[in-house]
DNA sequence: TGCAAAAATGACAGCGTTATCAATAGCGAG
DNA sequence: CTCGCTATTGATAACGCTGTCATTTTTGCA
């Protein structure tokens, strides 16, 4: 039914070798052989057997994906742009999430390297921060590329993507402050994710570089959801000294915020502006539209997978293997002057 | 370094078919044997190499997703369903999003499956829906379940997950109806897809039933998305008798509508209600929250999952094999009584 | 034209499972 | 205690590919 390299090289009149070296793209396959072999494939449509390829060259052209993250927005974009590029490099995508609080995740991450032979994974953060998993990972004899949170290159010099939260940040506050803001308040993701974290410094750094003094009040501790977007919001409300401005540390928190605004009867931006983080779509489905800084997910991701199909075939860490992203301010319409009140 | 089936074998002094039996849960084996190849699995920590077991036994234990949806909600709650079960029954998951218009879908989806042999597909719509894309998949020997919208088993009762998009349809409008429109309109999710057609025709008959005359102008041939929402309400408040109520083909759609009446700053719901359908985060995270109709979308996922398997081991279609879900409604803040204008 | 070196090709042994079918152990009846 | 049957177990051949290393062909140059 299904042709195989046999079927192939019998018809090719060359040995089995010599069709998988064409179809592994190796040198030292003279053209005209290459053609040959070329032609059949094509008339039987062959296509290696995964299966087979896996077990005797002992890897697996596959690599998985490891998350744990509610954001359906940004997961999507992550596995839409791994595929992209694995489908380019023939490999295929295993999607693995999994809950980086629960206590057997080393276990499971280990099984499921070891059963399906992943020859990589690509991890977003949580995991990609926690050291006692990437020590466990390690043991494991996979490649890893990791995007985190940063702008300092990890010593090793393991492959990894830098999002540069820090400025990003800065320049959204920066934006606020720009538009006259003094009283701005910030919605912060969860202590657990550095980016959440780092885009907090560029805040502060952003109110001391310009002289404003930081009101502890105005910082909420929320997490990467709706829900705490509503309540933080409702909370710096209630405040005496209400704030103009709410920088939220993602567009579903400040699509949160800006949801518990409209329950107070506040109008976006005259009475309160609201930035957000990420520029996924829930930045343009908010009325007004959220200003935002804009994280390229897709690219990254394909960014990522290239990084680690390199990493698998040259073993080597340099400083190639570090790229560095900085999210773009994008200013819409939830960001205003403030007014004379 | 990994223990492979020698290695189990040779500890617990069995053959490796024993220990082959005993990793299948096949019967015939004396439970002190299961017993006693259990414990040195667990002392190995043991994982049979699936490239292996594939090869040998030229199946796959894996199943892909084929899909082509913009809306991340629906695709995450689906592939999150998915993976739940493939989990309990121990099978991989491949995903592959891909582009139903495109010339070649039949000829990519040929390859993904003689490449990967994946025993099983799960079609959403379009796929599910596409007569020719069904006919190749049939030559190619997967197994298929799909999951489409209406409420009449197919004649081979091939297994497949049918979603009841009319009667739902039929009780949103009809809550609009009792809450006193007349007016009311409608937004379609494009012609392609049977449960805009479906959804349509449970709106038609809604009025039907009630005698409200059906007005042609009331009707807008959207598509699936948030721009969509935003043209159709803008186009239909644009009209000389503005409806009191718009029933959006799924809460996508009316997220835009909602978007656009403030734009025109209409009150929701005071001046016009709007429905959605699906109750997708979408519906929550609106102002006023959407009334819409909820799909199940991650147990609709694990049924279909669980169908599919069951169907790789049987092989036989009967009525079992099909599953109906009639989504049910949910009242929130969008929908409400017509105000004497 | 001949010869060494390089390039291209091939033969065949795995890879770690499952499948087939033969072999052995266990058990009840006579 | 033995025979015959069934329940359990095992020996070994696939599965379709890649890796190793030997062999053949081609190339370059004296």
């Amino acid at each position: 039914m299904k042709a195989t390299i046999n079927d192939v090289a019998k018809q090719a009149q060359v040995s089995i070798k010599t069709v998988s070296r064409v179809m592994n793209n190796e040198a030292s396959v003279r053209q005209a052989t290459r053609d040959k072999v070329m032609e059949i494939v094509k008339a039987l449509n062959y296509q290696p057997n995964l299966a087979a390829r896996n077990l005797a060259g002992n890897k697996s052209y596959s690599i998985a994906y490891v998350y744990d993250n509610p954001n359906a927005y940004y997961v999507i974009d992550m596995q839409n742009g791994i595929l992209s590029e694995c489908k380019k490099q023939g490999y295929e995508l295993l999607i693995h999430p999994c809950n980086a609080k629960s206590d057997n995740v080393f276990e499971e991450i280990t099984n499921m390297v070891k059963r399906s032979r992943v020859t990589g994974l690509i991890l977003t953060p949580p995991f990609s921060e926690m050291p006692e998993f990437l020590e466990t990972v390690k043991a494991l004899e996979v490649d890893v590329v990791r995007i985190i949170s940063g702008d300092k290159a990890p010593d090793d010099l393991s492959p990894c993507i830098m999002i540069n939260d820090h400025a990003a940040s800065l320049s959204i506050t920066q934006h606020l402050i720009d538009l006259g803001h003094k009283q701005i308040a910030f919605i912060a993701g969860g202590a657990e994710h550095k980016s959440s974290i780092e885009r907090l410094r560029g805040y502060k750094q952003a109110l001391s570089d310009n002289q404003i003094t930081l009101d502890q009040d105005l910082i909420i501790e929320g997490e990467y959801s709706f829900e705490s977007g509503v309540e933080g919001a409702k909370k710096l409300m209630a405040n005496k000294y209400r704030p103009t401005a709410i920088f939220s540390c993602n567009d579903e928190i400040a699509a949160g915020a800006l949801f518990a605004a409209r329950l107070m009867g506040i109008n976006i931006p005259e009475q309160l502006s609201i930035a957000g983080f990420e520029n996924s779509p829930f930045s343009r489905q908010t009325w007004p539209k959220l200003t935002t800084a804009h994280q390229p997910n897709p690219q990254i991701a394909e960014q990522a997978t290239r990084l680690l199909i390199a990493q698998s075939r040259l073993k080597v860490n340099n400083p190639d293997n570090i790229v560095y992203y900085t999210p773009e301010l994008v200013v819409r319409d939830s960001t205003g002057k403030v007014e004379a009140i």
